[in-house]
This record gives C-alpha cells, sequence and structure tokens, in this order.
DNA sequence: AATTAATGTAACATTCCTGTAACATTTTGC
DNA sequence: GCAAAATGTTACAGGAATGTTACATTAATT
C-alpha cells in the first residue's frame, strides 16, 4: 500500500508484487506517470483505477501498458474477478517461461521435458514432478514424508521408501555415476536435495 | 474444531495451529470478531469462510487481516487448494529466517548446512541438530537431559553421556582448537552453551 | 484381449552414523 | 594433596538409514 505515486514506485521496485492496483488520482506522482515509469523497468501486471468515466479514454488512449482498468465505484467481487482474470492471463505467459534450471540440467514444466545438456532425458511423470520440485526449491532438503506430500500428494498413503526407489530411477537417468550422486544428493537422516552447482 | 466464537479464541491460543479455517455466522461472537482477536494476538494465517457474497465485501473492507476468503458453496478440491497456497506464502516468509548466526558461523535450517565464515562444515544429522539447537539459543547453558530431550527427542532412552560425545564430534570439526572451543563451551556441573561473540 | 510401461512394495545388501564403554584428564571438595 | 566427581577422548560394534534389485500390480496402449 502507497499514499503517494513516488512511495508506489519505490515500493513496486522493492517489493516486486504479482499485480499492482493503481489509481489514477494520486499525490506527487498521478497514476499515469507511474504507470509508465513501473513499465519502463517490470513486466508486472497493473489494473488502474479509475473515478472518472472520462478518464478510461485516456487510460487506453496513452497505451500505458495497463493489463485492465476498473471504473469507480466497484464491488470488492468486481475488483476480485478482475485481479483473477488478469492474473490467470499472465500465469498463462509464464507458463510458457516456466523454465528451471540448475547447472547442466534445463527443465521446462509446460513441455514436461528435461534436458541435461543437449540431451533429453526421458522421464515418467512421477519421475518428472520429483526432479521439478527438488529444482524448484534447489539446495533445500526435504524429507520422505515432505517429498510424498509435495510430489505424491497430501491424501497420498503408502510406504516411505517409495520415494528411495523413485530417487533411484532417476539417479539411473540422470546421474553419470548414480552410486555417487551429484545432482540428487542424500542428506543422511534428513532426506533429499537437488545440489546447486558450486 | 470449535462450535462457536469463543471457544475458537480460546482453542487458537491454546493449540496454535498452523491456519484456521473461520466460518463468519458463529454463535456467541461471530467470524469478524473472533479474526480481529487473534490477529491482535497471533500471526496465523486465517482463512474466511462466508456464506453470502455481500459478506466478502466486508471481509474486504474492514481491513481483519485474513489471508483468504472462500464462499460457500465450495468444493473440498477448492477449500483444499485455497489451504495449501496459503501455507505456503506463509512458509517462504519463514524461509528467509531460517538462518541463524553467530560469529563467524551462518547456519541454514532449510539447506541443513553449516558455514564457518566461507568455509562449509560438513554436519551429520545429529551434530547438525544439536549445532542448530544451541545456536538458536546461543549464550544459554543447558543440561544433558535438556540436550537430550530437545535434540534426541523428549521419548529418547540413552546414556547422558551420548551428549559428551557428540559435542566432542561437533568440536572437531568446528573448533581450531578442540581442546579449547570458543564455540561450543562446557560450563562444568551444568552443561553446554554456544558462546557468543564478545 | 494381449502387451507394454509405470509404479509401489518387499526383500536383501551396504554404508556409515552413533551410542556405549573404557580409559584419560581436569576440576572440585575436604 | 588426595579421593571423588565431572568432563574429555578414543575405539568399536550394532544397527538404523539408505542403496539396490526383483517382482507384483495397476494403468496405458496396441
Amino acid at each position: 500500500m502507497a499514499y503517494n505515486g513516488e512511495e508506489a514506485l519505490r515500493l513496486a521496485f522493492e517489493e516486486k508484487p504479482d499485480l499492482i492496483l493503481l489509481d489514477i488520482m494520486l499525490p506527487l506522482l498521478d497514476g499515469f506517470n507511474v504507470c509508465k515509469r513501473i513499465r519502463e523497468k517490470m513486466d508486472v501486471p497493473i489494473i488502474m483505477l479509475t473515478a472518472k468515466e472520462a478518464e478510461v479514454d485516456k487510460v487506453l488512449g496513452l497505451e500505458l501498458g495497463a493489463d485492465d482498468y476498473v471504473t469507480k465505484p466497484f464491488s470488492a467481487r468486481e475488483i476480485i474477478a478482475r485481479i483473477k482474470a488478469t492474473l490467470r492471463r499472465t500465469k498463462m505467459q509464464d507458463r510458457e517461461s516456466e523454465i528451471l534450471t540448475c547447472g547442466e540440467l534445463v527443465l521446462d514444466r509446460g513441455r514436461m521435458e528435461l534436458f541435461k545438456g543437449s540431451a533429453q532425458i526421458e522421464l515418467t511423470y512421477r519421475e518428472f514432478t520429483l526432479v521439478a520440485f527438488l529444482l524448484q526449491n534447489a539446495g533445500y532438503v526435504f524429507s520422505r514424508e515432505k517429498l510424498l506430500e509435495e510430489v505424491w500428494g497430501y491424501d497420498y498413503i503408502g510406504d516411505l521408501r517409495t520415494v528411495d526407489v523413485t530417487v533411484r530411477r532417476l539417479r539411473e537417468k540422470i546421474e553419470d555415476d548414480p552410486g555417487n550422486p551429484i545432482y540428487i544428493c542424500t542428506r543422511r537422516g534428513a532426506g533429499y536435495y537437488l545440489r546447486r552447482p558450486s
């Protein structure tokens, strides 16, 4: 929450929010200028709030790069709906760029593909989900319980050792020497983690 | 599970749950007030349940500090998704505070790593758990009994001297001169503590 | 319906962590 | 200064944790 245009700019760059609701009528620096200056540096969704219908034309005409606009007075329901819709739209675009990397490994969530260097590695669903989760949280150690919850599903019921076997199969495909893994490593007594390149 | 607002308050403070699902329509004390009073004392994620769309505005307008809201009727899938998303968000914030430092020592709980300056120190599970506990309570002296309870587990049964040996192994790895420790120190007749830099 | 692939379970193998015990050293109390 | 208590130190065996493989079962495909 910012109470004037300059604070809005500062907060936007500092906090890197997922989405910005931007009023036009602001002290110090109006919404038009704030929007323009944010757009110069960031690719964050912006929804503009206008008090007067007359301003709508201006929002559209100036090609500010706002993703949507809402005219006052608006209901909470309406603004929430706009926010959701905007996030859904922008997430879609993100999906294509949902690529995780760690050293030689490159993972494309959308296409469900994993590459090691230029070579594609064929993975099954479980294997892919597991490596994707570890990659997304590279460096962090996860217990078998946590992995079952996150990868298999919170309501999955089964043996903890299932994780071990899936890890083994992953190593078979990913590691040069599955006996001495350099990607999917074990922290004895704790669980597994994906080692980041040093 | 609480069946009225006052019970909800009592339970929240007693049980310290990870997350609260809070209906608005409650006997004795409604959800708005429960939420407000919990927020005054605790920083627990709260998801509000509303029967009427009209209440949504109120939830948002009152700035109760609820983390999310769901309108009835909702599917199990939806509420689970909201819970997960909320927990993920709040956990993320925890991540950064998972790092403990004391002088040259830097410990990362999530990664289960300990650094002394820029050099990483390889620790076993017990060693890590022990130093993490001492670091989190730097300066405070703990008896062998207390350490067994906190680090080994309240239900652990074994020799008190086990602590000594683990401390010895830790010193071997952490101290420049394990014979004259400057980090993990002994308070004769009492126990061990981690000395804070002077 | 037959075949193939995916995945969980179980059983066996291996590693290396960790507690115990035994002895050494330091400190305390008298 | 001596005995006793507390702590330091070391070695080693047992076992818990993990690795590995095989097989059964389920799901997907032909």
